[in-house]
DNA sequence: ATTAACTTTGTAATGAATACAAATAAGTTA
DNA sequence: TAACTTATTTGTATTCATTACAAAGTTAAT
Protein backbone atom coordinates (compact mmCIF):
# COMPACT_ATOMS: atom_id res chain seq x y z
CA UNK A 1 0.00 0.00 0.00
CA UNK A 2 2.93 2.44 -0.74
CA UNK A 3 2.40 2.96 -4.73
CA UNK A 4 3.52 6.58 -4.90
CA UNK A 5 1.60 7.76 -8.27
CA UNK A 6 1.83 11.46 -9.48
CA UNK A 7 -1.12 13.67 -10.26
CA UNK A 8 0.64 16.12 -12.59
CA UNK A 9 -1.27 19.72 -12.49
CA UNK A 10 -3.19 19.01 -15.86
CA UNK A 11 -4.50 15.57 -14.34
CA UNK A 12 -5.82 17.40 -11.00
CA UNK A 13 -7.06 20.25 -13.72
CA UNK A 14 -8.59 17.33 -15.11
CA UNK A 15 -10.11 15.59 -12.29
CA UNK A 16 -11.34 18.88 -11.14
CA UNK A 17 -13.35 19.61 -14.65
CA UNK A 18 -14.40 16.18 -14.54
CA UNK A 19 -15.86 17.06 -11.01
CA UNK A 20 -17.24 20.52 -11.76
CA UNK A 21 -14.86 22.34 -9.74
CA UNK A 22 -13.27 25.41 -11.01
CA UNK A 23 -9.56 24.80 -10.74
CA UNK A 24 -8.57 28.01 -8.99
CA UNK A 25 -4.85 28.19 -8.31
CA UNK A 26 -5.63 28.05 -4.68
CA UNK A 27 -7.83 24.50 -5.01
CA UNK A 28 -5.35 23.05 -7.47
CA UNK A 29 -2.48 23.78 -4.68
CA UNK A 30 -4.17 22.85 -2.29
CA UNK A 31 -5.71 19.72 -4.30
CA UNK A 32 -1.89 18.97 -5.52
CA UNK A 33 -0.54 18.96 -1.50
CA UNK A 34 -2.90 16.28 -0.68
CA UNK A 35 -3.03 13.96 -3.46
CA UNK A 36 0.81 13.90 -3.80
CA UNK A 37 2.68 14.79 -0.18
CA UNK A 38 0.53 12.34 0.67
CA UNK A 39 0.98 12.95 4.17
CA UNK A 40 -3.01 13.08 5.27
CA UNK A 41 -2.39 17.08 6.06
CA UNK A 42 -4.53 18.79 8.64
CA UNK A 43 -5.81 22.36 6.97
CA UNK A 44 -3.45 23.97 9.45
CA UNK A 45 -0.67 21.99 7.86
CA UNK A 46 -2.02 22.47 4.42
CA UNK A 47 -1.78 26.11 5.06
CA UNK A 48 1.55 26.30 6.86
CA UNK A 49 2.87 24.45 3.90
CA UNK A 50 1.94 26.51 1.13
CA UNK A 51 1.90 30.05 2.19
CA UNK A 52 5.53 30.49 1.10
CA UNK A 53 4.57 29.76 -2.44
CA UNK A 54 1.14 31.03 -1.82
CA UNK A 55 1.47 34.30 -0.17
CA UNK A 56 -1.91 35.64 0.20
CA UNK A 57 -3.21 32.26 0.89
CA UNK A 58 -5.35 32.25 4.05
CA UNK A 59 -6.49 29.45 6.62
CA UNK A 60 -10.31 30.44 5.42
CA UNK A 61 -9.40 29.62 1.46
CA UNK A 62 -8.09 25.95 2.89
CA UNK A 63 -11.12 25.07 4.73
CA UNK A 64 -13.53 26.37 2.05
CA UNK A 65 -11.58 24.68 -0.83
CA UNK A 66 -11.24 21.68 1.46
CA UNK A 67 -15.33 21.27 1.68
CA UNK A 68 -15.24 22.27 -2.40
CA UNK A 69 -13.34 19.15 -2.97
CA UNK A 70 -15.07 16.96 -0.84
CA UNK A 71 -18.49 17.85 -1.84
CA UNK A 72 -17.09 16.80 -5.16
CA UNK A 73 -15.59 13.75 -3.72
CA UNK A 74 -12.22 14.03 -4.84
CA UNK A 75 -11.15 14.61 -0.90
CA UNK A 76 -12.02 12.60 2.09
CA UNK A 77 -12.12 13.54 5.85
CA UNK A 78 -9.85 11.58 7.94
CA UNK A 79 -11.17 11.53 11.68
CA UNK A 80 -8.46 9.52 12.95
CA UNK A 81 -7.28 12.49 15.36
CA UNK A 82 -9.57 14.12 17.94
CA UNK A 83 -9.55 17.47 17.22
CA UNK A 84 -7.96 17.52 13.93
CA UNK A 85 -9.19 16.80 10.91
CA UNK A 86 -7.08 15.23 7.94
CA UNK A 87 -7.53 14.98 4.93
CA UNK A 88 -7.32 12.77 1.87
CA UNK A 89 -7.56 12.25 -1.78
CA UNK A 90 -10.54 10.00 -1.80
CA UNK A 91 -10.71 8.79 -5.59
CA UNK A 92 -8.30 5.67 -4.16
CA UNK A 93 -8.60 2.18 -4.13
CA UNK A 94 -10.00 1.37 -0.43
CA UNK A 95 -7.82 1.54 1.71
CA UNK A 96 -7.23 1.69 5.84
CA UNK A 97 -5.09 4.48 8.16
CA UNK A 98 -2.25 3.59 10.60
CA UNK A 99 -1.86 6.81 12.67
CA UNK A 100 1.98 6.96 14.81
CA UNK A 101 1.25 7.21 18.45
CA UNK A 102 4.57 8.75 18.87
CA UNK A 103 5.80 10.51 15.29
CA UNK A 104 1.78 10.66 14.70
CA UNK A 105 2.41 9.97 10.69
CA UNK A 106 -0.66 8.18 9.27
CA UNK A 107 0.18 5.16 6.88
CA UNK A 108 -1.90 3.98 4.35
CA UNK A 109 -3.02 0.37 4.65
CA UNK A 110 -4.64 -2.53 3.17
CA UNK A 111 -8.73 -2.43 3.71
CA UNK A 112 -9.78 -6.59 4.69
CA UNK A 113 -12.45 -7.16 1.71
CA UNK A 114 -15.09 -8.47 4.08
CA UNK A 115 -15.41 -5.54 5.93
CA UNK A 116 -19.45 -4.10 5.49
CA UNK A 117 -20.45 -8.07 6.68
CA UNK A 118 -19.95 -6.62 10.42
CA UNK A 119 -23.19 -4.77 9.84
CA UNK A 120 -26.68 -6.42 10.48
CA UNK A 121 -29.15 -6.64 8.66
CA UNK A 122 -31.02 -3.09 7.73
CA UNK A 123 -29.00 -1.07 7.63
CA UNK A 124 -27.39 0.76 4.58
CA UNK A 125 -23.84 1.28 4.74
CA UNK A 126 -22.78 4.57 2.99
CA UNK A 127 -18.94 5.15 4.12
CA UNK A 128 -16.96 2.52 5.86
CA UNK A 129 -13.54 3.85 7.97
CA UNK A 130 -11.39 1.65 9.52
CA UNK A 131 -8.49 3.40 12.53
CA UNK A 132 -5.12 1.58 13.16
CA UNK A 133 -3.44 3.12 15.88
CA UNK A 134 0.27 2.06 17.51
CA UNK A 135 3.92 2.70 16.32
CA UNK A 136 5.30 2.16 13.77
CA UNK A 137 8.76 0.49 12.50
CA UNK A 138 10.61 3.73 12.98
CA UNK A 139 9.28 4.48 16.32
CA UNK A 140 9.60 0.98 17.55
CA UNK A 141 12.98 1.79 17.18
CA UNK B 1 -25.12 -7.14 18.89
CA UNK B 2 -27.49 -6.16 21.14
CA UNK B 3 -27.36 -7.68 24.54
CA UNK B 4 -28.51 -5.22 27.05
CA UNK B 5 -26.50 -6.20 30.08
CA UNK B 6 -27.56 -4.38 33.30
CA UNK B 7 -24.81 -2.76 35.30
CA UNK B 8 -25.74 -2.22 38.51
CA UNK B 9 -24.48 0.21 41.11
CA UNK B 10 -22.29 -2.52 42.69
CA UNK B 11 -20.94 -3.80 40.31
CA UNK B 12 -19.83 -0.52 38.80
CA UNK B 13 -18.28 0.55 42.28
CA UNK B 14 -16.59 -3.03 41.93
CA UNK B 15 -15.23 -2.37 38.71
CA UNK B 16 -13.90 1.09 39.79
CA UNK B 17 -12.57 -0.32 42.99
CA UNK B 18 -10.10 -3.24 40.52
CA UNK B 19 -9.03 -0.13 38.37
CA UNK B 20 -8.41 1.79 41.12
CA UNK B 21 -10.40 4.62 40.50
CA UNK B 22 -12.39 6.12 43.56
CA UNK B 23 -16.31 5.71 43.18
CA UNK B 24 -17.44 9.29 43.93
CA UNK B 25 -21.19 9.49 43.63
CA UNK B 26 -20.34 11.95 40.17
CA UNK B 27 -18.63 9.04 38.63
CA UNK B 28 -20.82 6.23 39.56
CA UNK B 29 -23.49 7.89 37.68
CA UNK B 30 -21.66 8.93 34.99
CA UNK B 31 -20.10 5.75 34.15
CA UNK B 32 -23.32 4.24 34.75
CA UNK B 33 -25.21 6.68 32.27
CA UNK B 34 -22.51 4.95 29.91
CA UNK B 35 -22.48 1.59 30.77
CA UNK B 36 -26.67 1.37 30.99
CA UNK B 37 -27.91 3.83 28.69
CA UNK B 38 -25.60 2.98 26.18
CA UNK B 39 -26.07 5.63 23.79
CA UNK B 40 -22.79 6.31 23.19
CA UNK B 41 -23.10 9.75 24.49
CA UNK B 42 -20.91 13.06 24.39
CA UNK B 43 -19.90 14.70 27.41
CA UNK B 44 -22.71 17.66 26.82
CA UNK B 45 -25.64 14.82 26.28
CA UNK B 46 -23.99 12.78 29.96
CA UNK B 47 -24.26 16.31 31.75
CA UNK B 48 -27.88 17.16 30.31
CA UNK B 49 -28.91 14.07 31.14
CA UNK B 50 -27.57 14.14 34.82
CA UNK B 51 -27.97 17.35 35.71
CA UNK B 52 -31.81 16.81 36.87
CA UNK B 53 -30.57 13.99 38.70
CA UNK B 54 -27.25 15.54 40.17
CA UNK B 55 -28.04 19.52 40.16
CA UNK B 56 -24.67 20.39 41.38
CA UNK B 57 -23.05 18.25 38.32
CA UNK B 58 -20.75 20.48 36.37
CA UNK B 59 -19.59 20.17 32.63
CA UNK B 60 -16.09 20.25 33.74
CA UNK B 61 -16.30 17.30 36.07
CA UNK B 62 -17.92 15.19 33.56
CA UNK B 63 -14.54 16.03 31.12
CA UNK B 64 -12.55 15.24 34.40
CA UNK B 65 -14.53 12.19 35.07
CA UNK B 66 -14.61 10.54 31.51
CA UNK B 67 -10.93 11.29 31.25
CA UNK B 68 -10.46 9.73 34.83
CA UNK B 69 -12.57 6.30 33.57
CA UNK B 70 -10.75 6.22 30.30
CA UNK B 71 -7.46 5.88 31.98
CA UNK B 72 -8.73 3.32 34.08
CA UNK B 73 -9.62 1.61 31.32
CA UNK B 74 -12.80 1.54 32.08
CA UNK B 75 -14.25 4.01 29.18
CA UNK B 76 -13.58 4.55 25.56
CA UNK B 77 -13.79 7.33 23.01
CA UNK B 78 -15.25 7.27 19.80
CA UNK B 79 -14.56 9.14 17.34
CA UNK B 80 -16.93 8.85 15.47
CA UNK B 81 -18.35 12.36 14.92
CA UNK B 82 -16.20 15.44 14.39
CA UNK B 83 -16.02 18.01 16.58
CA UNK B 84 -17.76 15.60 19.04
CA UNK B 85 -16.36 13.11 21.14
CA UNK B 86 -18.46 9.87 22.25
CA UNK B 87 -18.04 7.79 25.13
CA UNK B 88 -18.55 3.64 24.98
CA UNK B 89 -17.96 1.44 28.19
CA UNK B 90 -14.44 -0.63 27.62
CA UNK B 91 -14.37 -3.45 28.96
CA UNK B 92 -16.79 -5.27 25.92
CA UNK B 93 -16.18 -7.68 23.74
CA UNK B 94 -14.47 -5.92 20.53
CA UNK B 95 -17.30 -4.58 18.20
CA UNK B 96 -17.36 -1.57 15.82
CA UNK B 97 -19.89 1.57 15.41
CA UNK B 98 -22.53 2.46 12.85
CA UNK B 99 -23.33 6.01 13.08
CA UNK B 100 -26.91 6.73 11.15
CA UNK B 101 -26.13 10.21 9.37
CA UNK B 102 -29.90 11.37 10.12
CA UNK B 103 -31.11 10.22 13.46
CA UNK B 104 -27.49 10.55 14.76
CA UNK B 105 -27.99 7.81 16.94
CA UNK B 106 -24.94 4.99 17.25
CA UNK B 107 -25.10 1.29 17.34
CA UNK B 108 -22.86 -1.69 18.11
CA UNK B 109 -21.78 -3.52 15.11
CA UNK B 110 -19.55 -7.00 14.96
CA UNK B 111 -16.29 -6.58 14.75
CA UNK B 112 -14.60 -8.77 11.49
CA UNK B 113 -12.15 -10.91 13.26
CA UNK B 114 -9.56 -10.68 10.86
CA UNK B 115 -8.90 -7.03 11.38
CA UNK B 116 -5.36 -6.22 12.50
CA UNK B 117 -4.14 -8.60 9.14
CA UNK B 118 -4.91 -5.48 6.90
CA UNK B 119 -1.69 -3.88 8.49
CA UNK B 120 1.94 -4.36 6.97
CA UNK B 121 4.60 -5.86 8.73
CA UNK B 122 6.98 -4.05 11.19
CA UNK B 123 3.80 -1.93 12.69
CA UNK B 124 2.49 -2.52 16.08
CA UNK B 125 -1.23 -2.10 16.91
CA UNK B 126 -2.60 -0.86 19.99
CA UNK B 127 -6.01 0.10 18.92
CA UNK B 128 -8.67 -0.99 16.08
CA UNK B 129 -11.14 1.01 15.07
CA UNK B 130 -14.13 0.62 12.80
CA UNK B 131 -16.69 3.02 12.03
CA UNK B 132 -19.76 2.90 9.73
CA UNK B 133 -21.92 5.57 8.52
CA UNK B 134 -25.21 5.05 6.39
CA UNK B 135 -28.80 4.76 7.66
CA UNK B 136 -30.02 2.40 10.09
CA UNK B 137 -33.43 1.03 9.45
CA UNK B 138 -35.85 3.51 11.24
CA UNK B 139 -34.61 5.74 9.05
CA UNK B 140 -34.84 3.71 5.65
CA UNK B 141 -38.32 4.11 6.52
C1' DA C 1 -16.37 46.96 -21.40
C1' DT C 2 -20.05 45.73 -18.23
C1' DT C 3 -22.31 42.84 -15.68
C1' DA C 4 -23.03 38.84 -13.08
C1' DA C 5 -21.34 34.92 -10.61
C1' DC C 6 -17.82 32.88 -8.11
C1' DT C 7 -13.60 32.84 -5.16
C1' DT C 8 -10.52 34.57 -1.86
C1' DT C 9 -9.38 36.84 2.19
C1' DG C 10 -9.39 38.80 7.05
C1' DT C 11 -11.85 39.36 11.06
C1' DA C 12 -15.16 38.01 14.16
C1' DA C 13 -17.91 34.36 16.24
C1' DT C 14 -18.79 29.58 17.79
C1' DG C 15 -18.29 25.79 20.60
C1' DA C 16 -15.95 21.63 22.40
C1' DA C 17 -12.36 20.82 25.34
C1' DT C 18 -8.75 22.27 28.74
C1' DA C 19 -6.44 25.01 32.53
C1' DC C 20 -6.72 26.72 36.77
C1' DA C 21 -7.80 27.81 41.44
C1' DA C 22 -11.10 28.05 45.01
C1' DA C 23 -14.48 25.31 47.44
C1' DT C 24 -15.99 20.98 48.98
C1' DA C 25 -15.77 16.20 50.26
C1' DA C 26 -13.53 12.15 51.79
C1' DG C 27 -9.77 9.47 54.13
C1' DT C 28 -6.21 9.25 57.64
C1' DT C 29 -3.98 9.81 61.94
C1' DA C 30 -3.92 10.80 66.52
C1' DT D 1 -14.08 13.30 67.13
C1' DA D 2 -10.95 16.67 65.64
C1' DA D 3 -7.23 18.21 62.91
C1' DC D 4 -4.94 17.35 58.95
C1' DT D 5 -3.98 15.78 54.35
C1' DT D 6 -5.29 14.45 49.92
C1' DA D 7 -8.62 13.91 46.21
C1' DT D 8 -12.64 15.62 43.82
C1' DT D 9 -15.82 18.92 42.23
C1' DT D 10 -17.12 23.18 40.47
C1' DG D 11 -17.23 27.75 37.93
C1' DT D 12 -14.79 30.77 35.28
C1' DA D 13 -11.50 31.87 32.04
C1' DT D 14 -8.83 30.32 28.14
C1' DT D 15 -7.50 27.79 24.08
C1' DC D 16 -7.90 26.45 19.56
C1' DA D 17 -9.98 24.24 15.39
C1' DT D 18 -13.56 25.39 12.63
C1' DT D 19 -17.34 28.27 10.73
C1' DA D 20 -19.84 32.68 9.57
C1' DC D 21 -19.76 36.68 7.30
C1' DA D 22 -18.87 40.53 4.34
C1' DA D 23 -15.75 43.08 1.66
C1' DA D 24 -12.39 42.80 -1.98
C1' DG D 25 -10.69 40.49 -5.86
C1' DT D 26 -11.08 37.39 -9.88
C1' DT D 27 -13.08 35.02 -13.72
C1' DA D 28 -16.56 34.10 -17.22
C1' DA D 29 -20.20 35.61 -20.37
C1' DT D 30 -22.64 38.66 -22.98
Amino acid sequence: MTESEIYTETRLVEMMHNAGVRPSVQRVAILSHIANLRKHPTADEIFNDLKAAYPTMSRTTVYNSVHVLMDAGLVKELEIESGNMHYDLAPQPRHSHFMCRRCRRIFDMAMPAVMPDAVSGGFSVDTVDLYFKGLCPECIE
